[in-house]
DNA sequence: ACGGCGACTGCAAGCGTTTCCGGTCCGCGC
DNA sequence: GCGCGGACCGGAAACGCTTGCAGTCGCCGT
């Protein structure tokens, strides 16, 4: 006999009653309500979630995906979509798109994406997916429009999907323009490597963004004066090495596109003998934990935040409502600290 | 019409055979097998997981629970655990028991972890559970071994399920005896707060290893010399400049619960202007992946393996053979980088 | 030529809920 | 007194697979 036989046959009602009474349907008397409740306490009743979920179409579990497990944004927004989701009563399945395995061959024939839109999505053990900082390829969003279930991405605009973006060009603009405030004219960009496809191009929009603001203020840039390195402190540290190494170039200021680079660029600095501020401003972007120990001055775009919002969308359309799927724009916002001062020999200092 | 039935009917089969052969069982001729493959393909059919499920009892979906989500430790046992997991087709399902929310009544009241005991895990979404760094009550361990789902725990003992840990008291002993080896006498410890009832008693074991180690060569632990800070690197670094910065005591080196509290050593120390290793002496405990960046020397507990290895004592279980519960030790191992060195003065200089 | 065996395959009984579609019953308006 | 609507509740049909059991069939050994 099945468990929520047994419950029914206790509270002395059918079964749909207890499926009713347990799911907090309306339409049950407050006294049958409580006999199966105590039933179901009685027998240490637990609904079957696959057996709910074959009957219902409904899982009450998402999906989410993100391309680096180990990399503080990712986790910092993983850690707003599971906290929210938990509060829902909704369970959240990990998959993790490594984007360095397959990168010897086009995205589109990646085996691991393959198999993650081909078949794990569309084993319908998820309600609706989040996709962090993944640039989909026109098939993946077939796929994904194909299965009817909410999607939202977090990182970029996504046609067909919702998304929830960072206007890059604009944070880059803003930190930028924040140097240029305190009189920097030698302003120096460490900027993210570019060979994934996965994120949006965002190191080109922050360069992009780098070069504007210079521009804006009658600065050419100096390719000299930008540096390619890793998303890490290792990579930020390295670079900065070199950068402060080459005679030919002289920044009074650097503008990292991570914050992990900006304090790789701090100790750099710092093992180099350059005070910071004093001799070299450093600026990130980010928001990082660890930010604040540093002193470091950085754009914070409140990763958390991203990930509360994502699930609060979802669970909305979950709710029925469907709208229109666009793009909305991140919240930043700047937070100086002391990393950053006025350029040395500034009238402004 | 289900979906598998027309996979059938254009394959020319009966849907019992499209599964086993869907599912790889051996009973099924290679022509049939691949007419059936070709038909789910031409579909687009993907079994449904949850009547999958459903009918045969099994998941394919691991829950693993985690005290702290946005702690490197954790996040890299979760990567390992994920790696092995996709490695083997299964899903991961994450569940985080925040040890901070509730902290005000005993664990046992603690709503949320009754909650995920009591139904989250009874609801029959995994085939199995991982329990990273959870110290388990009597209740919980009984409902765990009710409802008859191979469970591994990593982090220390736990009666009546299997477990991986890591000798804490040796780990310790093994740092300290390296700091004894180079001639220091005046070590010092960061210990971990003791306030979580998650960890084991974890700081507790490593202290002890850290008197031990010291009593073993005949010297009497100073209370001043040990400080509590919190697992981080702004903790470390604060525990370090009081130190430090006390009169009554002379460290010559300094061993922290962790590599994250030694890098804040670190920090602080070359803001005292102190230098390392020639003033003073650090080591940490974890293989963190910054140690490496900065020069720690560490031990190195392998969290990556830590995972992988209990998702392979998981698997076993799960294909049938389920040995006596018992604990393994992990294993760990000394890196020596820069940050320690010969004691100052010491003849072994 | 025949029993037996092994390799395949199909039938149909579950797996444990949810939910549609009616019923019953009671109170109320007229 | 009677029809009616609403609040509750039960029967039973899905939901989409897996798998035990019972064949069918060709082939081998004798």
């Amino acid at each position: 006999m099945t468990k929520i036989q047994k419950v029914a046959d206790l509270a002395g009602v059918s079964t749909a009653t207890v499926s009713r009474a347990l799911a907090g349907k309306s339409s049950v008397s407050p006294a049958t309500r409580s006999r199966v409740e105590d039933a179901a306490r009685e027998l240490g009743y637990v609904v079957s979630a696959n057996a709910s979920s074959l009957a219902s179409g409904r899982t009450r579990n998402v999906g989410v995906v993100v391309p680096f497990i180990d990399s503080w944004f990712f986790i910092a927004v993983l850690k707003g979509i599971q906290r929210s989701l938990a509060d829902a009563g909704y369970d959240l399945t990990l998959y993790h798109l490594d984007p360095n395995v397959g990168q010897d061959r086009p995205v589109e024939e990646n085996p691991r994406r393959r198999r993650l839109f081909d078949e794990f999505l569309r084993r319908g053990r998820v309600d609706a997916l989040i996709a962090v900082s993944l640039e989909l390829t026109r098939a993946e969003l077939d796929s994904l429009t194909a299965i009817k279930k909410p999607v939202v991405g977090i990182g970029g605009p996504l046609p067909g999907i919702q998304t929830l973006s960072l206007d890059d060009h604009e944070v880059a603009r803003l930190a930028v323009d924040h140097l240029l405030a305190l009189g920097h004219r030698e302003i120096a960009h460490l900027a993210g490597d570019q060979d994934f496809e996965i994120d949006f191009h965002l190191p080109a929009h922050r360069r992009a963004g780098w070069e504007e603001a210079l521009a804006h203020s009658g600065i050419t840039s100096d390719p000299l004066m930008l540096r390619t390195a890793d998303f890490t402190i290792a990579g930020g540290y390295d670079a900065t090495l070199q950068l402060l190494g080459d005679p030919r170039v002289h920044p009074t200021a650097i503008f990292a596109a991570s914050d992990e680079m900006a304090i790789g660029a701090m100790l750099a600095a710092r093992d180099l003998g350059r005070s910071v501020p004093e001799d070299l401003s450093i600026i990130g972007i980010d928001g990082h934990d660890l930010s604040e120990f540093f002193g470091l001055t950085t754009v914070d775009q409140f990763p958390e935040v991203q990930g509360r919002h994502a699930v609060e969308i979802l669970l909305h359309q979950l709710d029925g409502d469907r709208p229109e799927p666009g793009n909305e724009a991140l919240p930043y916002e700047l937070v100086v600290r002391k990393s950053t001062g006025p350029a040395p020999g500034s009238s402004r200092g």
